[in-house]
DNA sequence: CCCCCCCC
């Protein structure tokens, strides 16, 4: 297959041109190291029209996918459907990529292409560096076609450029003072006009392109999150702040207004409107809170200025960096990561009290699947939780879900989450359609330890030897773990007791001797009492076995009978309960443990306590063998 | 300048 390379739009575009959808070949793809940043990567790309290369090309972050996905490749053709160009510090033009399309890979390089001058060609003037940074105003021949042109300033957003363009003496370009970055053009630009009645500034510049060396430009950004107002209270003082995701088509980037912009832009900004965003401060992003895909964040300062921009169609309204399930074990817990992927279970709504504040809040579970066969346990919390309907396997998408290690891997929503159903996305459908074909009928494997079937509590599954070499149960918090094993004894001393009668309250009582018990906890006594079990199980797997403490459910589980009728037996036909004892052994079931250390009388010991029991569902258990062997035979 | 985000 032969490929006809766009030979001279190389040049073009370093002279300040932008020729439409060149066909280019990229000769080298590499991998750049942000600063400080494990989250976000960059790719930056050697590329040539057959005459020349163009070594300063990036790819923008939504366009990495590529890259993972190795369709594009070292010597891939390509058509660069859409692109920005920027100039940084020493006039060096930045050429990123918005859309690519890859056409076809002839196998090695075509021609002999040499570097292009980087600073104008000869025959153009050379670049000056205007207040936003770009360098190709008023010399350019044609516009940028592929890329929507929009009235950008219709909001007025007169005021919100500042004046005072670049350096004074500018060598003119046809530039007039205050209008520098009328041509910046990142986008083209001859062919921006303002629309009728409000002044014209030009074009903003691209979120990719803002650094902390430049303090002049507008964006013009799509409002993709947005916080609520906190405060704080530390060491270095206090404050209250928003935070929010800015989006276009280049990048996104995080900002946070502290103070008194916090007050002064809150209730203007609106989640999903477009504004023109002009100045800030913009330091080093820390990845750790957030997986907005920049190296930096922005804080609003005194002369940030915002206005909402009408025209806003053309801005896409999220941008995702999914991580499969199966990457989600080798990362770093705390990570915050975006996932996609179908809800395959869903446990029901519960309420838990915050340890800290003793809030009530509501929580839901679910098991997430996706296509790399593998599921996690993703918790949504409050409202979220209440409103989710799982009853369809739909496509859950969360843009900043916050990796946890519990059971494994897990995944939590938390404030600056969110979530999309069946989002309108090309991934979602893909999922749909793997799914409603392959996914639904396949086993997969949690990585949240075990979770195999049911909704709810992930399943950490331990043989009894396990739990002994892997010392659970030793630390400040208690382990549980999950393991199919056969009761071979139960003693029946002392297995039951005479508690207070009194709803909830399930404190042994003191018999008085007299007719009456008396309850230390209610204070109270009384003339009867309710038989509560405590019964202890020696449990076997095909480890060992292990005692275990069976409180009332679960004790009525493996006897078989409930507790007042055991209690009768047992002061009625001693016979009987014994029977009753003696016909619960080697049964089996599944048991769901809490280890935890326990002093008494000075010795410490790993107590045992049974939390739950099921009967054995054989096809479900065989499924985990089979894919317990499964793993086996991958190591 | 925040960065807390919950439970088992």
């Amino acid at each position: 297959m032969a490929f006809n390379l766009h030979e001279g739009s190389i040049q073009e575009i370093a002279n300040g041109g932008s020729p439409k959808a060149p066909v280019l070949q990229v000769l080298g793809i590499k991998k750049i190291q942000s600063a400080g940043a494990q989250g976000s990567e960059r790719y930056r790309l050697l590329l040539s029209d057959g005459k020349h290369t163009q070594s300063s090309a990036m790819l923008a972050t939504q366009q990495n996918s590529l890259v993972h996905s190795q369709k594009l490749q070292q010597n891939c053709v390509i058509r660069l459907e859409k692109y920005i160009c920027n100039t940084i510090q020493d006039n060096r033009r930045v050429l990123i990529m918005l859309e690519v399309q890859v056409l076809g890979n002839p196998g090695n390089k075509i021609k002999n292409p040499t570097p292009v001058n980087q600073t104008g060609g000869g025959t153009a003037p050379a670049p000056v560096q205007n207040a936003f940074g770009s360098s190709n105003f008023g010399h350019g021949r044609r516009p940028l076609t592929s890329v929507p042109q929009p009235s950008f300033y219709r909001g007025g957003a007169a005021h919100a450029v500042n004046g005072g363009m670049n350096r004074s003496g500018n060598p003119g370009a046809g530039a007039r003072p205050n209008q520098g970055a009328a041509g910046s053009s990142f986008y083209g630009r001859s062919n921006v006009t303002a629309s009728p009645g409000t002044p014209g500034r030009g074009k903003p510049t691209p979120i990719a392109g803002l650094n902390p060396y430049q303090n002049r430009w507008t964006i013009r950004a799509r409002v993709t999150n947005k916080g609520s107002i906190r405060t704080w209270n530390n060491a270095r003082g206090e404050g209250k702040l928003f935070s929010m995701d800015l989006l276009d088509e280049s990048g996104e980037i995080r900002a946070t207004a502290f103070n008194d912009q916090c007050d002064k832009f809150y209730d203007l900004i609106e989640i999903g409107k477009v504004y023109f965003f002009s100045k800030g401060s913009l330091k080093t992003a820390n990845k750790q809170y957030t997986s907005i895909q920049n190296d930096y964040e922005m804080s609003f300062n005194n002369d940030t200025t915002v206005v909402l921009c009408e025209d806003e169609a053309d801005l896409p309204s999220i941008q995702y960096n999914f991580v499969p399930i199966e990457k989600l074990e080798e990362m770093n817990p705390n990570t915050i990561i975006d996932l996609i992927g179908v809800c395959k279970s869903y446990g029901e709504v519960t309420t838990i009290t915050t340890r800290q504040t003793n809030r009530e809040v509501n929580k839901r579970d679910l098991q997430v699947v996706d296509m790399s066969g593998k599921q996690v346990n993703l918790t949504l919390w409050g409202g979220e939780a209440d409103k989710f309907d799982g009853s369809s396997s739909p496509v859950v998408a969360i843009k900043g879900a916050r990796l946890s290690d519990f059971g494994g891997r897990s995944l939590s929503t938390v404030g600056s989450s969110t979530i999309m159903i069946n989002p309108d996305i090309p991934e979602a459908y893909q999922l749909r359609g793997w799914y409603d074909k392959v996914g639904c009928n396949a086993e997969a494997q949690s990585i949240s330890t075990g979770a195999g079937g049911g909704a709810g509590r992930p399943t950490n599954w331990k043989s009894f030897q396990q739990v002994k070499d892997e010392n659970l149960g030793t630390g400040e918090k208690p382990d549980f773990f999950t393991t199919k094993g056969t009761i071979v004894f139960l003693k029946k001393e002392n297995s039951m007791y005479q508690a207070c009668p009194t709803q909830d309250c399930n404190k042994k009582v003191v018999d008085l001797q007299n007719g009456f018990f008396s309850c230390e906890k209610c204070s109270k006594e009384f003339p009867n009492f309710k038989y509560r079990m405590i019964l202890s199980a020696n449990v076997a797997d095909f480890s060992g076995n292990q005692w275990t403490t069976c409180f009332q459910e679960t004790a009525e589980t493996i006897l078989g009978q409930n507790t007042e009728y055991l209690g009768n037996l047992k002061d009625q036909d001693d016979t009987a309960y014994d029977q009753v004892f003696t016909e619960a052994n080697f049964k089996s079931y599944i048991f769901n443990m809490r280890v935890k250390m326990d002093t008494y009388n000075d010795e410490s010991r790993i107590r045992c306590i049974c939390n739950g029991i099921q009967p054995l569902d054989f096809k479900e258990y065989s499924k985990k063998l089979i894919n317990d062997i499964r793993q086996m035979a991958l190591m």
